[in-house]
DNA sequence: CATTAGGTAGACAGATCGGTGTACTTCAAG
DNA sequence: CTTGAAGTACACCGATCTGTCTACCTAATG
């Protein structure tokens, strides 16, 4: 692990929150990470290349990070206010851009793009995550995710951060059910 | 209204759902719209100006079709299962990559930008007509908001068009309740 | 000592970007 | 008849894009 890689990991994926990955110059992000256009042609072969690698990163950063939010935690409902504790911080945070996997999806659209399928795994992954972690049915996972997902589109393109608590609130209701509302609608 | 000002709208829409704002080029919408160079700078000052045009058309379009969809509906559970039946047809177009507006977050960022304007005036105005059209409360059509957005994601990014099944059964829980659940998470 | 990986510096290529300039045509309204 | 808006065709601009090239430096490892 090159310590200069790592820089320019870092600074690819601030500059890609901030401004989008196609409006995102490499020369700029060599600069700002205080390297040079060959070191980073020397770690990664091309731009798709370094921004599949920002977006594994993040999807490691991701879940190492829910994971250290939920570690101890027992029980389900208490593990389920840290979840939603650990996205009201996330939301709050100065540098939050909405989902990374979100925007991904805006700008490449095609469903056999390397990006598209990193995307597609990491919201599959997000579902087993929450299905393990909440020991829950396959139909719970996928509303509470619903409700993960329109909670950060309300907090970046809304600006109404706040409607997580609401998500909070019908995520309580869906554990508690035990499946029977969500059952009936499960077609998937 | 000219006729060349509308193919030039409607090919930008088309290629901006399709690739993104900033990977597509003037040269391919005035080339694929069968138009020239000159023509498209009459009309648009600005490559931006022509984003928020086309931004402002599927604002026009969306709430017409929603409207068209309602009319003559009357009850608020029928009206809310319109609204469903809207978006799941949506979700099974074979042009459908996600809502524009969402998108268009993805690639300006930053909240003083016009585009970013619009987006926030769109889903501004969405709150608004949930809250008019379904008459319930502003922390019903929030979190009915909520769950429209996450299906959006779902079907989008999960590839799951289905789960909006399950945000159309929590939508009417949330409308049956009278607002009892939601008032008490509403902090907006 | 030799090899190799990582980093630096800066030029360079070919393409594309958004946007402008000029000159000509068409056609409807005053 | 004249004016002006809309459209066409095409050259052109400076900037920026991704990616490659040569050449040299440094440090660790065998």
């Amino acid at each position: 692990m090159s310590e200069k890689r790592q820089q320019l990991v870092a600074t690819a994926y601030r500059l890609f929150n901030r401004h989008g990955f196609h409006a995102t110059g490499i020369d700029r992000i060599w600069a700002e990470a205080g390297s040079t256009k060959r070191t980073l042609y020397r770690h990664f072969p091309t731009k798709d290349a370094l921004i599949e690698e920002v977006l594994l990163a993040r999807d490691r950063e991701f879940f190492a990070l829910l994971d250290q939010r939920l570690a101890g935690v027992s029980g389900r409902e208490a593990r389920l206010q840290g979840l939603f504790d650990g996205f009201a911080e996330w939301f709050g945070r100065t540098d939050f851009y909405g989902c990374n996997f979100i925007n991904a999806s805006a700008e490449f659209a095609e469903p056999r793009h390397p990006v598209r399928k990193l995307v597609m795994a990491h919201k599959q992954a997000l579902l087993s995550w929450v299905m393990n972690q909440l020991e829950c049915t396959l139909a719970q996972a996928t509303a509470l995710c619903l409700l993960l997902e329109g909670a950060i589109v309300m907090a970046h393109s809304y600006q109404q951060p706040l409607a997580l608590e609401q998500a909070r609130t019908l995520a309580k209701t869906i554990l508690a059910d035990d499946g029977a509302i969500m059952q009936a609608a499960s077609h998937s």
